[in-house]
DNA sequence: CTTAGACATATTTTT
DNA sequence: TATGTCTAAG
């Protein structure tokens, strides 16, 4: 058994494994195989050391590397025994925990977990009854100075007395207020989750001996972004057994504005003096040529600790790639073709390639040109689904059949439907609600139930928020009553989102928005063999918690556009980096500081070192943004990478393809993106054709080009090169992706 | 209370 | 450029 587990790993990568006990830092480059590690260890643990896999605990950051361990741990424990390990995010086991005791801290255990467009909404609120301007302070800032404080597990109080400048006292006064509407909501937002979990195990020892009893094996993944609130629970967890494990690598952190604190992984070993520091150097990802590059990026950095030093068996492969494009477009285009010659010689597939970027902006260029070559793409982000509006506000009913006191929920649909309830009643109702202290719910009952009760609400008024009150009274009674999937089709059909749908938005996009309430309903049938009682609250809860269809899906054989962020953790054979320019990366919003710079700069690595087999960085002098011209002078970075470690190409008579006249506006609703969008993520698997099915002198037609006549084809690498002339000159097209139709002559 | 046009606004986003 | 929010008129 020791031999299965232990045969293909190597050294540092073995004795990480079976240092069984006591605190263990590991340092794991990218690509060095720290997932292996992590399920390897475990399964080391169970098999080998017969610790009991009910006594582990394994914490990641997203719901993707839980599920993967999980997935690989089913393979090397058997089903049964992963099953009984516990696995996920801070969020899900923070919650799971909460849902137990959370009313030692005199909360309710039914709260509902507010995400971050919750949060904004219970901000706007507070603003206008602290009646403060949204554009002095807006909302977004105000909560990220909250978000930060609740890391740093400063309360409403504490930051009152601390605020030096005048806009924190007013952010004072905003974490007050939103904090008790939080509580008055029976609500949680994300900080809370933790924090709370931290006050639980501060103020209650014996609940966290109950999981010191509970949990003696901890491992924590990607400790370089933990924040304070997740180093506090990790420490309190740890402290008596102290068989800690956690892996990362501060070269990859890049979640500091978002509260991730460095000093957690960098303080390891001051924390545990003990500590066995084990690195990971060798990378099984990428070759030479690419580590080399993106080490010499990271060498150049003031900032380093645990300095690296990657090597692979790989080789050193193909130069890394440096292009210089005339602007933006110039640069997509250059992407794209040689995307297009990669897939033409045989050397990669769609599926093989992905394009990053620093901003989202960035995307729809890139779209745009592989919409234009023919090429299947996947947008990696973008609304997700269960940010949708239809969605959000379907789900606004069901979190009020759960939890009634919801007010951002009862708030966002009081009047969706239009019911006559306009903005100013509901200003009205929140006043009068506050001034008698009621949460919303509870007011709306009053005014409906309590003739003898004065309020300020009159004739229509009075009967619009009446009948909402039955309506949500007689929705809430249905709770736990019937099957969730049965209780979401009477929803749909009490208030009739469907006419209600079609009557906001016309044909095509109603459409797609009640295509996307079908799609939620379906997912509710998920639930059908849970106990009635619990389905909506485990339904609402992983709506919560696993955000997003977050699996990117690698069957598809597309190219995949991404943000650096998102790019984490990922790899791919081929990668093309954009916009490696000053302004851009590192982006203008973190010049002004040291350490944010050098954020940018890890960002890059990130990117650089997703790539396997081909890296390209491009930028461009010259790129139009809010509709203006800049001129953008390369990166820094790119002058910490040494010359010798790229190869610089230039394309000669470089000229733009001109944009069809009259299929332009294809691009510009953003209606029709998703619609493109989702065609082309839907693109059958690519055929690979024995024989040629075109031949010259065939008519055809392209969605874009228009009609057109074969001049020649020929069959190449499994696909069909087709030449077509076209309208407005001849072009190359790959008969897979083309989808040419071919018209009959005549 | 809803609707059309003016106007300012503009990273990254694991949960 | 393109989005969301504010303002004035229906």
């Amino acid at each position: 058994m020791t031999g299965d587990l232990l045969a293909n790993l190597n050294e540092p990568q073995q004795r990480a494994v079976t240092t069984v006990t006591g605190p263990v830092l590991v340092l794991a480059g990218p690509g060095s195989g720290k997932t292996r590690v992590l399920t390897h260890r475990i399964a080391y643990l169970i098999a080998e050391t017969g610790i009991d896999p009910l006594q582990i605990l394994a914490v990641t950051f997203t719901n993707k590397a839980a599920r993967e361990i999980r997935e690989r741990l089913n393979l090397l424990v058997g089903e049964t025994v992963a099953h009984e390990i516990t696995i996920g995010t801070f969020h899900a086991i923070c919650t799971r925990w909460l849902r137990r005791d959370i009313v030692h801290l005199g909360r309710e255990r039914d709260f509902v977990i507010y995400d971050s467009d919750d949060q904004e909404r219970l901000m706007k609120r507070v603003l206008r009854e602290l009646n403060l301007n949204e554009k002095q302070y807006p909302p977004r800032a105000i909560l990220g100075v909250i978000s930060r404080a609740k890391n740093e597990l400063v309360d409403p109080e504490a930051f009152a007395r601390t605020a030096r400048s005048y806009f924190d006292e007013i952010v004072a006064r905003c974490y007050t207020r939103y904090q008790q509407l939080l509580i008055e909501s029976n609500a949680l937002d994300f900080d809370d989750l933790l924090v709370e979990t931290v006050r639980l195990f501060q103020e209650h020892p014996a609940i966290l001996h109950h999981y010191h009893q509970r949990y003696r094996f901890l491992l924590v993944d990607e400790y370089q972004d933990t924040n304070r609130a997740q180093y506090l629970i990790v420490r309190a967890l740890a402290e008596r057994d102290r068989n800690l494990f956690v892996v990362g690598d501060e070269a990859q952190s890049i979640y500091a504005w978002r509260g991730a604190d460095i000093r957690n992984i960098l303080q390891f070993e001051h924390d545990y003096p003990d500590a066995r520091v084990i690195l990971l150097e060798q990378n099984y990802r990428s070759t030479q040529a690419i580590l080399d590059a993106a080490q010499a990026l990271m060498h150049a950095s003031p900032q380093r600790k645990y300095a690296k030093n990657l090597w692979t068996v790989n080789g050193k492969g193909e130069a890394v790639t440096l292009y210089e494009a005339s602007d933006e477009e110039d640069e997509v285009q250059f992407v794209v073709d040689e995307i297009l010659r990669l897939i033409a010689e045989g050397k990669a597939r769609p599926g093989d390639c992905a394009i990053m970027y620093r901003t989202n902006a960035q995307s729809r260029l890139v779209e745009e040109a592989l919409i234009h070559a023919g090429v299947p793409y996947y947008v990696v982000g973008g609304v997700r689904f269960y940010e949708r509006k239809e969605i959000k506000d379907v789900l606004a009913y069901l979190r009020l059949i759960a939890n009634p006191y919801d007010s951002v929920s009862l708030q966002r649909i009081i009047n969706w439907p239009g019911r006559g309830i306009g903005e100013r009643t509901v200003a009205e109702l929140i006043a009068w609600a506050r001034t008698l202290g009621l949460p919303l719910y509870q007011a709306l009952r009053e005014i409906a139930d309590n003739d003898a009760i004065s309020h300020p609400f009159g004739g229509r008024a009075r009967t619009a928020l009446t009948e909402f009150y039955r309506l949500l009274s007689e929705l809430h009674q249905l709770h736990g009553m019937m099957a969730l999937s049965d209780l979401i089709d009477y929803l749909l059909n009490r208030i009739d989102v469907r006419a209600t749908l079609y009557s906001e938005y016309d044909g095509d996009e109603a459409d797609d928005r009640w295509r996307n309430v079908q799609e939620l309903r379906n997912a509710a049938l998920k639930y059908v063999n849970l106990p009635v009682e619990t389905q909506l609250t485990a339904f609402l809860e992983e709506i919560a918690l696993v955000a997003d269809v977050d699996a990117i899906d690698r069957n598809s054989d597309t190219v995949t556009c991404i943000t650096l962020h998102q790019a984490k953790g990922l790899e791919f054979p081929c990668v093309f980096l954009l916009g490696i320019e000053e302004g851009l990366l590192p982006h203008s919003r973190s010049l002004d500081n040291r350490d944010s710079i050098e954020e940018e700069r890890r960002l890059l690595y990130v990117g650089m070192t997703r790539a396997q087999r081909r890296l390209y960085l491009c930028h461009a002098t010259k790129r139009t943004m809010f509709g203006r011209v800049n001129i953008g002078a390369r990166s820094r970075f790119l002058n910490d990478i040494p010359p010798t470690l790229v190869q610089q190409v230039h394309r000669r008579g470089y000229r733009a393809i001109p944009a069809v006249a009259g299929t332009t506006w294809q691009f510009r609703t953003s209606g029709q993106s998703e619609q493109n969008r989702r065609t082309s993520r839907n693109q059958a698997p690519l055929p690979t054709p024995q024989k040629a099915v075109f031949f010259p002198g065939q008519r055809v037609r392209h969605a874009t080009f228009g009609e057109g006549i074969v001049v020649d084809s020929r069959l190449i690498e499994g696909d069909e090169e087709v030449t077509v002339r076209f309208a407005d000159r001849e072009r190359r097209l790959l008969a897979s992706f083309a989808r040419l139709e071919q018209l009959r002559d005549g």
